[in-house]
DNA sequence: GCCGTTTTGTTCTCCCGTTCACAAACTCCT
DNA sequence: AGGAGTTTGTGAACGGGAGAACAAAACGGC
């Protein structure tokens, strides 16, 4: 037990893991563009990146690539997915059918890389009738059977941002151990349970306090 | 000009930048819940953050705290607000009126903080005559007009990956230089054009590892 | 007016992430 | 077979952000 070294899980820093997906997805551009083999260089464009932080991140993982040669695009590509964990398929609830979660349900992306989204639940009985991407909107009292039918670990919250922290309660509860949350306010969860959140509006005043800097930068050349 | 100091325009840590909208919106919840004056460890607690980390964020904006007593809440809102450039009114054009797009144009959150969406795109006819979120969606053609009629200087990117930047070219083009992209592509705009990226399915894909960390990290324990 | 209490603003230290630079290793050509 | 040319993988330097800890400042009670 003591000399155990788990074949890739000695620990890959958070912000290397979040460019695993990016290098990923380049890769599979290469891919679909015919290229067998790529160097860090060609990869490290592709994704936006500078080269040599790629080749540490690639480092992270193993050592996939031949010197004075590059990295086979296919093995690369499986080992990435691999360590990312999306070779297996996930299955994933989204809460809160509304634009955006009627956006997410429909959202090709998440099905062509490994996630695959068994139920849409929302609080609204309104909403029951409607059919999205396929899938019947159901009643989000069902939450508990559902997480338990498909094994669901990770679920997506798209309320409004008063009903947010009730459903990732809920969702905890039912098992669900990571949550990706678009509601435009803090969760809190208990150790052990992830939460990522994406916000909308926030990314746009990140913009725009650029954007202003920009203006006065201009106005103080003129002055 | 080698002395001066411009009111507010010291350079704020990137990492600060992207904290204030979270402050922001915390300050306006507790406003809102008729809080008058807090402590930094109150705002922490509410935005999920360290205090420490809230008291030095806002030290780089100015001393707009009370020793002994914490801050106003209303003058603070104001105070970042002002920082962050949103006491005025983006205006904001959308291109790719699909699902996501559609979802964009009828989020509230924009429009309350400070943005003003002023029109929306698509390259498809079939949609043009489509009325969304009170706006009529016009074809790709009218960038340019709109870009200068309304002065927009912040454009939102919602299109399939291969036609993005292609988008953003024509946008740098028009006068754009701040671009927020949805689609799963990395694109290249040049010095001075700010791009920020939202990937739905890369958020997923960070869960998925960490999950799969989880996962075996468990039956390690079992074997 | 003075002292204890509270809370901010700031300094200092540590850690993580980025980048540079180079040795190791592989291919190709002669 | 050997040398020139590439390209990876990594050690080391560097920069920035996070958190602890403390001094400065404001308030309240006596």
């Amino acid at each position: 037990m003591t000399a155990r070294t788990p074949d890739s899980a000695r620990d890959i820093p958070e912000a290397t893991v979040a460019r695993l997906p990016v290098y990923l997805r380049a890769l599979t551009g290469l891919a679909e563009d015919g290229t067998t083999t790529c160097s860090s260089e060609e990869l490290a464009a592709t994704a936006g990146v500078n080269s040599a932080k790629l080749r540490k991140d690639l480092s992270y993982l193993g050592s996939y690539g031949t010197r004075g040669v590059g990295y086979d695009v296919e093995y690369l590509r499986y080992q990435i997915a691999r360590e990312i964990g999306v070779t297996q398929d996930w299955p994933v609830v989204i809460v809160g059918i509304g634009n955006l979660g009627h956006a997410l349900a429909n959202y090709s992306g998440f099905r062509s890389r490994g996630f695959r989204v068994v139920a849409l639940l929302d609080a609204d009985p309104d909403r029951h009738t409607d059919v999205v991407a396929g899938l019947e909107v159901r009643s989000f009292e069902d939450l508990e059977a559902i997480v338990t039918e498909h094994d669901v670990s990770i679920g997506v919250i798209a309320t409004p941002a008063v009903a947010a922290q009730s459903v990732a309660d809920r969702m905890v509860a039912a098992g669900i151990t990571s949550i990706l949350n678009f509601a435009p306010t803090v969760l809190t969860a208990p150790e052990g349970v992830d939460v990522r959140k994406v916000d909308l509006s926030i990314e746009l005043q990140i913009l725009a306090y650029h954007e202003q800097r920009k203006a006065v930068a201009g106005s103080e050349d003129v002055s």
